[in-house]
DNA sequence: TAGATTGTTAATCGATTAACAATC
DNA sequence: TAGATTGTTAATCGATTAACAATC
């Protein structure tokens, strides 16, 4: 397997979901990079590049065997679960957590956190809301390997320091503060307003 | 004013944001690219060729006057509030419409539009909840700039028409699903369950 | 065989980083 | 003046696209 560039990933995070689609509602047992592209909108080229990365499993002329190409791509996430602890249980933490698409894809909540007593020891999903005080005794026991920083924007930098003491390695920051951390752990900024500013910036430029 | 990389939009704009918290809570008249860096997290490098985009700005030795430089990096996203329509009050959108950081981002949702009949006539923050139905008779009014899909997976496409359909060229994708548009019209996805994976392969390798 | 499609190697493009001159 | 910081030009890096050979 050769080095896989860091854009090649989502997109073939893509590729198995939009496999999983064709195997299952269409019945599809084959399937070109052209028609791939086409659900996609990524040049079929690209997604040639992509596949080659992983395994040689396309027959010329005929196209991906799609069940083959699935597990191939599938290889480098491995198949277990995501183990998410989510940190906010506000509008937007509430939302993420019910998010019906996380489990189709294999994400799972497995505690939630909160400073609000009245949603301390709710049950929301199956999923229990603790006091942010007892997380960093209840996070390192629960084997989550992501955690979700859905916080009024002036507890970010805090939280993210309790989830990186926990050994957690990924953060999904959704405040609009860049947190820092220590090295070895990754954060991946979702920063709404920055979203939508930029695509406006796209359409009038 | 040079070419912008269409990278640099985003950073621009979260220089805009720094630059308003380093004016508005501390007081600050000048700041260096290094001090710049250490907030964002960009290379102090990365900042000055970002920033040169625009204007001569800086004095050698002082920094940047913060207001100039905010007013400076402005200049590309028009001082005016945007204005967006938001289709599927779920979870989601309910989220995204409560969402606080939007209110001093100048992003202003003007309508949401919603299939429920319980939830067609409420009024949500000061917005009301219109029935899909009547979107193309009820955008075009509100000069709405950008269009939301926070529907449910299936209805994605179907709603990227009618968006599309009422001449609104952005559109933000919380949906799963890739949809197909008209060329002028811009898409930008946010895919959670992917950028969840993503990560989590990031932190794996 | 002819034609379609994969997969690889080379060329191009764009963005970041390095080096350094300008200047307060 | 000396030192810090900006801003520009050149070099590097990485990713996409183009060209084409391989093959079913």
């Amino acid at each position: 397997m050769k080095k896989v560039s860091q854009k090649t990933i989502p997109r073939a995070l893509l590729y198995v979901r939009t496999l999983e689609n064709l195997i299952r509602k269409e019945k599809r047992d084959y399937v070109s990079s052209k028609v791939l592209s086409q659900i996609t909108g990524f040049t079929d080229v690209q997604i040639r590049k992509d596949i080659s990365h992983f395994k040689k499993v396309g027959k010329p002329r005929v196209g991906y065997q799609t069940k083959k190409l699935k597990e191939a791509l599938e290889a480098l996430v491995l198949q277990n679960t995501v183990h998410v602890s989510l940190f906010g249980v506000g509008n937007l933490g509430m939302a993420i957590m019910k998010y019906p698409e996380f489990h189709s894809a294999k994400i799972k909540f497995v505690n939630a956190f909160d400073s609000d007593p009245k949603k301390i020891g709710k049950v929301i999903n199956g999923v229990k809301i603790y006091s942010i005080k007892d997380a960093t005794r209840i996070i390192p026991k629960s084997r989550a390997q992501i955690g979700v920083i859905a916080t009024p924007e002036e507890k970010s930098q805090e939280i993210a320091d309790i989830i990186s003491s926990c050994g957690v390695k990924g953060i999904v920051n959704f405040s609009p503060t860049s947190v820092s951390v220590p090295e070895g752990v990754s954060v991946k900024n979702i920063d709404l307003s920055i979203e939508f500013l930029a695509l406006f910036c796209d359409i009038q430029g």
